[in-house]
DNA sequence: GTACTGTATTAATATAAATAACACAGTTAG
DNA sequence: CTAACTGTGTTATTTATATTAATACAGTAC
């Protein structure tokens, strides 16, 4: 089966399902631009009602993953887009962190100083030329680490 | 009477209590080390429940807005801990934030950029100089904006 | 000890979240 | 057009969580 479900697991469905679907599209176990199983046949296979996996699918492409046609289908985000997404989102998090710390009062260079100790922290590497690393290793980096 | 809760609010107790002592103690309406009037003697002139106030000052602790001594009471924390806290705050924001960027595979300079944005944007003021600026007055700035 | 102070534990209740049942709407093949 | 698929929206029911209350514990001052 694609998925397996843990009904052990205090978190819920539709959230179990998300990541494992997110985990999967990054680690290029699905292919961009595949088409996933229809809302009804995934919620047949998890024997699950099919809202659920509509809640799941909906978050995802909330998130960037996929992207759903209304009587097509629901397909795997081409990675470049999601890479651009989540980029976007990360843009957005830093300007709204910068913009409370400078409305308490914080220096510029307090501010810029916190976010280089930050970058070097999740950067796993220094040099600049490492940038542009594919999104799939970044992925396996962050989904290892949350195994905690 | 020193506060009024609204029924019609629909947000818990607790967090009405904790967001007008807040208030309060940024406009300087409390004085810096004063003591608030206690668990109980609270609760008796809201004519609520102790715990709902103990669960406001414990709230407002976490926050630094106050500091309590079992046995003797609750006192409001004098300004310059409260500014080293929201300091503090801000700075793991943004580290926060720094690190997941760095984590997608983030540029610095992009990093940086970013952060500049928000720091222009949230700072009302451009110049190094005013960067001490009084917490009292941020705190007014910030309650203003709030109201929307 | 007495009368205050804050705090922790537990239980009852109110609120919100998660899921299910069902109806609606677009696409495609025949 | 019909039939059989696709995703989506509305509503209700169930379940989990958050809020509040009741009560007991613990430190301080007199």
């Amino acid at each position: 089966m694609l998925i397996e479900l843990d009904y052990k697991d205090r978190r819920p469905i539709y959230e179990q399902v998300t990541e494992k679907l997110a985990s999967m599209m990054m680690l290029g176990v699905l292919e961009e631009n595949s088409q996933l199983p229809s809302v009804r046949a995934m919620a047949v296979a998890l024997s699950i009602n099919p809202n659920t996996i509509q809640r799941a699918y909906a978050e995802l492409e909330r998130q960037g993953y996929i992207y759903s046609v209304k009587g097509k289908g629901s397909f795997v985000t081409d990675t470049s887009k999601l890479r651009q997404f989540r980029l976007q989102e990360a843009r957005d998090h830093l300007r709204e962190a910068a913009r409370e710390a400078a409305r308490i009062g914080m220096a510029r260079d307090e501010i810029v100083k916190a976010v280089l100790e930050g970058a070097a922290d999740g950067g796993c590497r220094e040099g600049q030329e490492e940038i542009g690393k594919g999104l799939e290793d970044a992925a396996r980096d962050c989904e290892n680490e949350r195994r905690e």
